[in-house]
DNA sequence: CGGATATTTCTGTCTTTACAGAAATTGAGA
DNA sequence: TCTCAATTTCTGTAAAGACAGAAATATCCG
């Protein structure tokens, strides 16, 4: 990370570390951590300088990235090289993350335990009946964490913004209007 | 998974594989899965026999979901063994979970991005506008997720669902009453 | 207290992932 | 059209992670 600055490096580092705690490969997290930092798109071949890897690696890696839909390709008057960008909009990068993350993840986890639920309905073993239970009260949780996103995504930022900020209070409201 | 009914062995591969995309290991994943769904605490050696791996693969992993604090160790009258149960209310499951990563992961990003920001902004650079300016957006973002996870672990656990359910109703009545 | 049981730690190996560099392919421009 | 640059794919290898089984340690109970 030769021409960085040390606190763009601290920070591509750390964010190296946490890719890896959320299943995300170190280096395909510190080159989303460079162009996330970067005033410019980058071609690959400058990424390979400023954080050290490997060509061929830095081109998976930003395949990787244009799969998660956070990177894109763009393609800058006369210079034939594929330059790369990140979305730069904080919000907008965690909303396209955060619908990744549903599709790969709740989506399918949601049809799984669908079946299995039913599955479970379908056998009258009184052995099954608790995770018959648990698995009915995971499928209830996943379908609100569903809900709660899909009805999130349909705000615009600052509404949801607000909506983070003040959820908090106005469930106090409602458990007093409750009682 | 000898004994273990279909649907139940659908769950707990499925749940293994959801952990690789979280970055937990699928053995540990399994495991705890495994525990989710028993109606009673099970000891290593079951552990062992009814996911198929070794006693000692199963004494780490169950020392790492301990770490994580959704599994404890449980002693029975006259069994001298050590037996294991997960936390089987899924929201409280959620909520240590949610706590362990704010820990691990939050809160060490906040102090990592502070003290970047900090940096960035102690330099006169202009050529480090943007990356200062992308930093501090993005410590805002996780001191807004931070914030929000605060409030939210207050909560009883049917004011937090209350909040998540209609969150976004409020979010758009708060945006109508400021137009 | 000694033997048996239970658990943990260690070690070696297997598997998977990550990576660099070579080779192949693609595309732009003269 | 040909050459060269750019990119991708492939291959081999290194590193890391996962795992089983042996050895060591700890604990219980007769």
């Amino acid at each position: 990370m030769k021409d960085l600055p040390p606190f763009a490096q601290h920070f591509i580092l750390h964010w190296g570390e946490m890719g890896t705690k959320w299943g995300i490969n170190r280096t395909v997290a510190q080159i989303h951590a460079l162009l996330f930092l970067s005033d410019r798109p980058l071609h690959a071949e400058e990424i390979c300088e400023q954080l050290g890897v490997a060509r061929s690696n830095v081109s998976n890696s930003l395949k990787e990235l244009q799969n998660w839909g956070i990177v894109k390709v763009v393609h800058l008057p006369g210079d034939r090289r594929d330059h790369f960008e990140s979305i730069q909009d904080v919000y907008e990068l965690f909303r396209v993350i955060a619908a990744e993350r549903k599709k790969r993840e709740i989506d399918p986890t949601l049809v799984r335990l669908r079946a299995c639920a039913n599955e479970a309905g379908a056998t009258d073993n009184p052995a099954d009946a608790h995770a018959k239970e648990q698995l009915e009260s995971l499928l209830g949780f996943f379908e609100l964490v569903s809900d709660f996103y899909t009805k999130m995504d349909r705000l615009p930022t600052k509404s949801a913004i607000q909506a983070i900020r003040m959820g908090d209070k106005i469930a106090k409201s409602i458990g007093a209007l409750m009682k």
